[in-house]
DNA sequence: AAATTAATATGATAACCATCATGTAGATGG
DNA sequence: CCATCTACATGATGGTTATCATATTAATTT
């Protein structure tokens, strides 16, 4: 099907969406280069024209998810009448949040296996954790140690919401702990 | 080397310790049936005298690691003066557990993956999230809604805080959600 | 003490995996 | 319009995986 930079550009964005995606609902191991490649159209031979490893092609994706992660938080707010706790804490801790982990946050669905990984996906969560802590943080109106806090409360209860069988439990989870944050935080 | 009842029994918990600690450190699909059984001393053929399938023995183990969870906390709580939110925090949201992810909590080291799991797994977990929020809530002197929060954000800030480079943040994500846990609950 | 049984060891199998070598078609630059 | 370059496809490679077949060896049973 010969070339064209346009076409590249297109390819190597759709991989990177699809990795994205898929790394969400399977985990950064989940899923092999040809099971990727297939999904974005392609075969796993034109894999290593875009990345040079594997490796390479899983940090590339992280920044993406990062940042599609952060435009999708911020719109979802922003129909709720723009950032504030109460908006942040509906969002995040919805069922439709839990129910579709290839749509929601990168952090709770790979978290567990990131801390396995090496510096360069570390430096990846860093900075996104950074970002909640000094840019949304002001928006809710938090201090740096409470958007900590509460970014590992939403987190934490998201990753064991969707760790239970019971959906009674799980909404309880998230329930639980949205009410007890908003009591935490209210006056 | 022949075998014996009582061999056999020794062996299988010897299998099921190992498989415990390397899961927490290496995540339930980190490593593979050969090299469980060489860690226990055995060889991999020797595996399904033991188990009927690998899932089988993720199944067993998860039951003993989390069984090992609730001993180890509540015998680190003891050292401290007994069960309180305070000697519960210390304890879960120090650098040590932090850095020993294969002594530590269970539902923090592999959530992430146990949420792409069959019914099996979910079960254990929900099992597991329930004597938190029944068994240790009272000894800490919280409504089974606010250790739902409590465990959520103890167990988001102990895997966030693996996932970052720098020391000194991740020494924030446990203080300061330590801090602020303290604080919200001081009244 | 001999026969049986079963817990391991050794080795094989087929399915995967990341990566690389080669071929091809078609876009690009002259 | 031709020569070159390259994105992608096809196919191969060596490694790893879970699982199974067979062999061994010693504990148990008779």
């Amino acid at each position: 099907m010969g070339y064209s930079q346009a076409q590249k550009k297109e390819n190597h964005k759709r991989i990177i969406a699809v990795a994205a995606k898929r790394f969400r609902e399977a985990g950064l191991d989940g899923l092999g280069v040809a099971a990727i490649m297939k999904e974005a159209g392609l075969t796993h031979g034109g894999f290593y024209a875009h990345f040079g490893s594997r490796d390479d092609m899983v940090a590339q994706t992280l920044e993406f998810a990062f940042l599609e992660d952060e435009e999708r938080l911020s719109r979802a707010m922003g129909r709720r009448g723009g950032p504030s706790l109460d908006a942040f804490l509906e969002v995040y801790l919805s069922p439709a949040h839990r129910d579709t982990p290839g749509q929601g946050c990168t952090l709770a669905a790979v978290a567990c296996e990131a801390a396995r990984k090496d510096e360069t996906v570390k430096r990846l969560f860093q900075s996104r954790i950074a970002t909640y802590a000094t840019k949304l943080a002001p928006q809710l109106g938090l201090t740096e140690e409470q958007m900590l806090m509460v970014l590992s409360a939403v987190a934490g209860a998201l990753v064991l919401s969707r760790t239970v069988e019971d959906k009674a439990m799980s909404d309880r989870i998230l329930e639980g702990t949205r009410h007890q944050l908003q009591v935490c935080f209210s006056q």
